[in-house]
DNA sequence: CAACACGCTTTTTTT
DNA sequence: AAGCGTGTTG
C-alpha cells in the first residue's frame, strides 16, 4: 500500500511525504501537487502507524478542509484524523475549554453582524455617539488586535489608526466590548483563536495535554497565518515538533486580516532542524499561462525569486479583452462558454470566473441565468447572511444560549409584534441597572414602569413563545426549526414581505429547514450546538443541492487552492484589481499583484482577461481603466481583443461581436493611454500642497491615515507647543472644534473646546487624555 | 408609540 | 440589499 503511494510522486514530492517526524517546510508554487503531497502524506503517516487522532490538519478555508478530507478519504478510509479550518478547530477546543475564560459550553459565535451589532449597544451604553468614524473601523480595529494577540490591556492604536479617532475610541471600548461579548456567553470569530492562544499560553497543563495529543500537525497556507494562529501551531509543537507547513510567499493574500508573512519567512529560524522541501514544477497549466504569471509577479519587489517551469503543452495565448461594460464582458462571456460546451470541447464544470469584489459578479449571474446554464457560486450573498435565515437562526441561538442580548434584540420585534424602539430601550435600560441579561429583562417586564401596557403585553406573549420552544430544545434539528417558523408566524411575516418585494425569502426559510434536517441525518449524534457552529462557520450551501456540472463563480481570494481548465478573470481594472484602497500603500499594492498572480494560475489550459471601457459603480457609469498590472504581461504571450478606439465610449451602438475582430494595435499604445490617463485625472484630484481651512475641514469628515498629529501620551505631550485658543481641534465624537480657553501645563494641561454649528456647546479636556486631534494648527 | 415608506448610502477581500 | 434618518399615518 504505502509502496503504491509513493509511486505516483516525483521525486521532491516523495521527500516530502516521507518526512514525518520533525519540523517540515514544503515551498509550493501553484499547481505543484500541494494538495497531494498533503494527503498522501497524511495517508502514509496513518500506513506507518501514527494514530489518526494523533494528527491534526489546518486549513483556512472549509472548501479546502472539504477537499482535503475527501482526498485522504479516498486513500485511507475510515481514519480519525482532525481536518478542518483554523477557527473550527478552536471552537471545539473551546467547547471543552472555555469555562476557563468565562465561556460556557453552550457558547454562541458572533459573526461580523453581530459583532457590529455587540459593539453598538456597548456605544450606547457609553453613551459614545460616533461622528467622525463608524463602528465597522472599530471592530476591524478590535480585530486587527485580536489577530495580533494584543487583549485590552496591550493594545496600542495601530499605525494607521493613530491618527484617527478609531485608536482613541478603541482604547476605550475594546474592554467593554470584551466584557460584553463574555456576558453574551459569545466569541467573535478572532476570540476563537485568541481564547485558545491565551489558554495555551497561560495553562501548561492544557498546553503539554494538547501537544501530546496533537503530536503530527500540518498548516496548509502557511503565508497567510496571523500571530494569534502562529502561536497555537507552535503552542502545539513543543514537546511534538512535528509540524510540517505548506505555502508559497507569492500567493499571501490575507495581510489585511492580520497574515504576517514573516511567519513562513522566519520558519526555519523558528524550528532549527527544518528540512525544506521545494515543489517547483508546476503540473497544472500551460507554458504560457505559466510565463505570464510569473512575468507579472516579477514586478514585485519584496520577494524572492522562485523558479517556476512546467513540462505541459505551450498551449494557447492568454486572452485580453476590452469590453464596453460589465454587461456585454459578462454576455460575451457566457456567450464563449455555451458555445464551447455546444461544440463539445468542454462542460459547464469546466470554467470559472473570478473577480477582485463581490458585485461584479452580479451581471456574469443574470447573463449565466437568461442563458439558462447551471452555475455556483461561492460566498456571493452568502445563504446563512440573508436576513430571513439570520433570523430564524437568531432564534435557534437564543433558545441555546439564554445569554445572548444581540440574538435577543434582533429577533424580539421579527415578525413586527408591536415592540418597537422606545420598548427595547426601556428594556434594555431595565437590564443595565439591575444588571441582567435581556431575555431576564424581558421576564420582569411587567415591573418596568416606563413600558407601556401594549408593549408589556407584547413582551410577555414574546417570551411564552420562547419558553415553549424551549421545551423542544432537544427535538431532531428539522423539526426544531420548523417549530421555531410555527410559532413565531415567521413564514406569514415573510409572505407578506415577498409579496410586496417580489421576492423569495420563503424558499430560503424552507432551505434553511432542509439544512437543518441534511445536518442532523449526516451527524446524527450531534445537537443544537454543534449544528450552530456549522451555520456560524460555513458561509454556504454548497453540498445541498449539488449538481456537479456547472460554471463556478467566485472572488480571487476564494479561487486559492483552487484549479480550473478554463478561467476568466474579469474586471482587471485601475481601482478595482489593484483596488483603490491599495493605491498609497506600496504592500498592499503588491499583495493585489499578488491576487491576480493566484488568479492567472489557477487555469490550466486557458485563460482570458477582460477589462471594460465603462463600469456600473453605484448606479452610474463610471469610464473605466485598464489595470495597469496588464502593462506588466508579456505581450508575445497575448492575444489581444479589442474595439475600434471611437466605438469603446460609444455604448449605444455596440454589438458584442465588434470585440472580436482582430484589428489589434501593434504597440502597447492603447493600453499606455490609458495608464497615462488614470494618472492625468489623480493629477487633477490631488490635493493642493497648502489647502485651506475649509478644504481641511471637508477632509475631515472622514479623516485620512495620513493625518499628521499624534495620539500617543508622548506624542500628546509633544504637540502641546502647537496648542493656542483659535485652533481647530477634532474630537471622536463631538466633531471639530475651537479651543476657547486654556489652562495647567504638561501632563495637567486642561483647554476648553467650543463646538457645535449652529448650537454651540463647550467641553473641558485634560489635554493628554482627550479623545482630540490637531486639525489645524497656525 | 409603532409601523411603514422613501431616499440616501454603503462595500475589498473571509473565518 | 440592508441600515439609517426622516416624515407620515394609525
Amino acid at each position: 500500500m504505502t509502496d503504491r503511494l509513493l509511486q505516483s510522486l516525483t521525486d521532491a514530492q516523495r521527500e516530502a511525504v516521507e518526512t514525518v517526524d520533525g519540523p517540515l517546510l514544503i515551498l509550493a508554487g501553484p499547481g505543484s501537487g500541494k494538495t497531494r503531497v498533503v494527503t498522501h502524506r497524511v495517508a502514509h503517516m496513518l500506513n506507518s502507524g501514527i494514530a489518526g487522532r494523533n494528527i491534526l490538519a489546518l486549513t483556512f478555508t472549509n472548501k479546502a478542509a472539504d477537499e482535503m478530507k475527501n482526498r485522504v478519504e479516498q486513500l485511507a478510509p475510515g481514519s480519525h484524523v482532525w481536518m478542518g479550518t483554523f477557527h473550527s478547530f478552536c471552537a471545539r477546543l473551546l467547547r471543552m475549554h472555555g469555562h476557563l475564560v468565562g465561556l460556557a459550553e453552550n457558547f454562541t459565535i458572533f459573526d461580523t453582524q453581530d459583532s457590529k451589532r455587540a459593539l453598538k449597544s456597548v456605544l450606547a451604553q457609553e453613551e459614545i455617539y460616533l461622528t467622525h468614524t463608524s463602528p465597522e473601523a472599530i471592530v476591524d480595529e478590535i480585530s486587527w488586535a485580536k489577530s495580533a494577540l494584543l487583549n485590552p490591556e496591550e493594545y496600542e492604536p495601530r499605525r494607521s489608526s493613530r491618527f484617527t479617532p478609531v485608536g482613541e475610541i478603541t482604547k476605550r471600548v475594546y474592554k467593554l466590548y470584551q466584557d460584553y461579548l463574555i456576558k453574551n456567553n459569545a466569541a467573535d470569530f478572532d476570540d476563537l483563536l485568541l481564547h485558545i492562544a491565551t489558554l495555551l499560553r497561560d495553562n501548561h497543563e492544557l498546553r503539554e495535554t494538547l501537544d501530546e495529543r496533537y503530536r503530527y500537525i500540518m498548516v496548509d497556507e502557511y503565508q497567510d497565518t496571523n500571530v494569534a494562529q502562529y502561536m497555537i501551531v507552535r503552542a502545539l509543537s513543543i514537546n511534538n515538533p512535528n509540524l510540517s507547513v505548506t505555502g508559497d510567499p507569492d500567493q499571501s493574500i490575507y495581510s489585511w486580516r492580520g497574515a504576517t508573512i514573516s511567519n513562513i519567512l522566519e520558519f526555519e529560524k523558528d524550528y532549527p532542524n527544518t528540512k525544506v522541501v521545494k515543489l517547483e514544477q508546476n503540473y497544472r497549466s500551460t507554458k504560457r499561462i505559466l510565463r505570464v504569471a510569473d512575468a507579472l509577479i516579477a514586478n514585485n519587489t519584496k520577494r524572492k525569486h522562485k523558479y517556476l517551469f512546467t513540462e505541459n503543452p505551450e498551449g494557447d495565448q492568454v486572452r485580453l479583452v476590452q469590453f464596453s461594460d460589465g454587461r456585454s464582458e459578462a454576455d460575451a462571456i457566457v456567450e464563449q462558454i455555451q458555445s464551447l460546451v455546444g461544440q463539445g470541447k468542454a462542460s459547464y464544470k469546466d470554467f470559472s470566473v473570478f473577480y477582485r469584489t463581490n458585485v461584479l459578479s452580479r451581471p456574469v449571474e443574470s447573463a449565466l441565468r437568461s442563458h439558462q446554464i447551471p452555475y455556483q457560486i461561492v460566498r456571493g450573498l452568502e445563504f446563512f447572511q440573508r436576513k430571513e435565515v439570520k433570523d430564524i437562526v437568531a432564534y435557534l441561538q437564543l433558545l441555546n444560549n439564554p445569554n445572548n442580548n444581540v440574538a435577543l434584540e434582533r429577533v424580539i420585534n421579527t415578525p413586527t409584534r408591536g415592540i418597537g424602539k422606545k420598548s427595547i430601550e426601556h428594556l434594555v435600560g431595565h437590564a443595565h441597572r439591575y444588571d441582567l441579561t435581556m431575555l431576564e429583562a424581558c421576564r420582569e417586564c411587567g415591573l418596568i414602569e416606563s413600558l407601556s401596557k401594549r408593549a408589556a403585553a407584547s413582551v410577555s406573549k414574546f417570551v411564552t413563545i420562547l419558553d415553549i420552544l424551549a421545551t423542544q430544545i432537544h427535538e431532531p434539528l428539522g423539526h426544531l426549526v420548523k417549530e421555531v417558523v410555527d410559532n413565531t408566524g415567521y413564514l406569514e411575516y415573510v409572505q407578506l414581505q415577498d409579496e410586496k418585494a417580489d421576492e423569495d425569502r420563503e424558499a430560503n426559510v424552507h432551505e434553511l429547514i432542509s439544512a437543518a434536517e441534511e445536518f442532523q441525518r449526516e451527524f446524527p449524534d450531534d445537537g443544537l450546538d454543534e449544528f450552530l457552529e456549522t451555520v456560524s462557520l460555513t458561509s454556504d450551501t454548497d453540498d445541498i443541492d449539488a449538481d456537479p456540472d456547472r460554471v463556478t463563480l467566485m472572488t480571487l481570494h476564494a479561487a486559492k487552492g483552487l484549479e480550473y481548465p478554463r478561467v476568466f478573470i474579469i474586471g482587471v481594472e485601475q481601482g478595482l484589481l489593484p483596488h483603490e484602497r491599495s493605491r498609497d500603500d506600496d504592500r498592499a499594492y503588491e499583495e493585489e499583484r499578488r491576487l491576480l498572480f493566484v488568479g492567472i494560475t489557477r487555469a490550466e489550459e486557458s485563460l482570458q482577461l477582460s477589462y471594460t471601457a465603462r463600469r456600473m459603480t453605484r448606479g452610474t457609469f463610471r469610464p473605466a481603466i485598464a489595470s495597469p498590472f496588464l502593462l506588466e504581461l508579456p505581450r508575445e504571450e497575448m492575444d489581444v481583443h479589442m474595439p475600434t478606439p471611437a466605438s469603446a465610449w460609444d455604448a449605444s451602438g455596440f454589438e458584442p461581436n465588434e470585440f472580436f475582430h482582430d484589428d489589434v494595435p501593434d504597440d502597447e499604445a492603447w493600453l499606455q493611454d490609458s495608464v497615462d490617463a488614470e494618472f492625468e485625472e489623480v493629477d487633477v484630484k490631488a490635493k493642493p500642497a497648502v489647502p485651506d481651512v475649509a478644504e481641511q475641514l471637508a477632509s475631515m469628515v472622514r479623516p485620512a491615515a495620513s493625518m499628521a498629529t499624534g495620539s500617543t501620551k508622548q506624542e500628546k505631550l509633544a504637540q502641546i507647543p502647537q496648542l493656542s485658543e483659535g485652533i481647530v481641534v477634532l474630537h471622536a465624537e463631538y466633531g471639530t472644534g475651537v479651543i476657547k480657553q486654556m489652562s495647567g501645563k504638561d501632563e495637567k494641561l486642561t483647554i476648553s473646546v467650543e463646538f457645535g454649528v449652529d448650537e454651540k456647546f463647550s467641553k473641558r479636556f485634560r489635554w493628554v487624555f482627550a479623545p482630540l486631534m490637531i486639525v489645524r494648527s497656525e
